[in-house]
DNA sequence: GAGTTTTAAATTGTCAAACAAATCCCCCTC
DNA sequence: GAGGGGGATTTGTTTGACAATTTAAAACTC
């Protein structure tokens, strides 16, 4: 006979802070703004002190909202950022992987479709720093370093070049996958020959994007991306090999 | 003298939400693991039990945990899911969005890059099933409807040709962004012309599709991305007028 | 009168204790 | 053996109080 089972499923606070995020899409709290104190809150909606601050510390977890403490303080509607937003791209991105309810190869062809889609964007844009900037990382991943550093390079390299794009949500979003498929990378043990293969097609991707050759720089990205997925695919079934093996021991 | 002002700004619920949070990145807790109950985690960290509630519903906020009531209740890791993913995506992306930091023809410009980024995987891999759905979209286009629903048509025609890319992250990423330009569109008046041309260019689209003709989908993507940034433009042109003689009288 | 110091007020932060609500498990009854 | 009831466990919510912090006004000194 109710009408509801699963509607009152959720707290006090939950559905308090639901109803503000809603003054906030829709315009009754604007950035900035002075959200009323906590007693006030709690008073307008009826609750006790604790529960209205459940609700704000929900909202401050999203970073919807900043506490200020003292007089004349309280609680302000935060205006987002574009590296807020892309923190929070990078945390969500960042768990899908964690929990490990991601395929190693739709991540990767999600990574290769993003790269070329900002490759033409990227080659009309680019700045002579990102360039320089981009033959500077190269030059690392030609050195001797660590195998952690060369892959933190990689990851340099390829943020270098999204964010040549000039587009700020684009960015954002292809730099949280950028970040989510590291752990993957990490995994690689780099051999010399393999370091070697990498840099060269670096250093061929850069030349296209100096000469603003968009179709160029997709095939060696799909090349790039072919590779890696190879060595990561490699770095696989060693570990699966070596978990055997201590298994049985 | 102090050596530090800024690290001691985050309060307790905090710092512990944090600490929590590493744990299960690093792997310390998995997914569905049940975490020690709140007077445990109180004594554990040496506060009061309010002080980890809060640290709780942080984590509930981010969709890290969930909370059971009860005997064999608790709180337990969530594992994260493609829908919940795409929920906080489109969380962040529609924040973007609200608190104006955004520049209407960069999202244009994404969402045109992103989906043609997509489409030659949904030429190869769409199904049947889209191509009847998209149909029937494009019949509802067709249709008299109101202005609202002409739009939630079209973003679910978009949504469904994100879809057949059968890729999941890329899914869950494009439709945070065409759910952020959603109340850009919502301010477009559709007259019976606008209506023609975008339903016969998505007919063009949908041709394409079937005929996994990528290349045809991205120059009628193109088209279409750029009509639309006209209608967006005349939109808002027309909305400053009424304001600016709404300011005068 | 100007500048500095002190004090007070407002606000969030933290804690404590208790009870309510929900859920599960065991036991008891039939 | 099956079903229901009660107790135990855990989170949800409230009340109350005090601490920490910041602002701003007030008072005090020069």
């Amino acid at each position: 006979m109710s009408e509801a089972q699963e509607p009152q499923a959720q707290s006090v606070g939950h559905q308090i802070a639901e109803e503000i995020r809603e003054m906030i899409v829709d315009g009754r709290l604007g950035a900035d703004d002075r959200l009323p104190g906590e007693q006030e809150l709690a008073t307008r909606f009826g609750v006790s002190r604790p529960s209205v601050r459940e609700a704000l510390k929900r909202l401050a977890a999203q970073n919807l909202i900043r506490t200020r403490r003292g007089a004349s303080g309280g609680n302000f509607v935060t205006r987002i950022g574009w590296q807020q937003a892309r923190e929070q791209f990078e945390a969500t991105a960042t768990m899908l992987v964690v929990m490990g309810d991601i395929d190693p190869d739709a991540l990767a062809e999600a990574r290769l479709t993003l790269l070329s889609a900002i490759a033409p964007l990227a080659a009309e844009r680019r700045l002579p720093e990102e360039l320089a900037a981009l033959k500077d990382e190269i030059a690392l991943q030609e050195s001797k370093v660590s195998d952690e550093d060369f892959c933190a390079s990689d990851v340099r390299f390829y943020r270098i070049l999204v964010e040549a794009g000039r587009n700020p949500l684009l960015s954002a979003q292809m730099a949280s996958v950028i970040e989510a498929i590291q752990p993957l990378l990490n995994m690689i043990i780099y051999r010399a020959r393999d370091r070697d293969t990498i840099a060269a097609r670096h250093t061929k991707l850069l030349a296209a994007l100096n000469a603003q050759d968009a179709p160029a720089m997709i095939t060696v990205l799909r090349d790039l991306n072919d590779y890696t997925v190879s060595l990561v695919r490699e770095a696989q079934d060693a570990r699966e090999a070596r978990q055997n093996t201590q298994g049985s021991n």
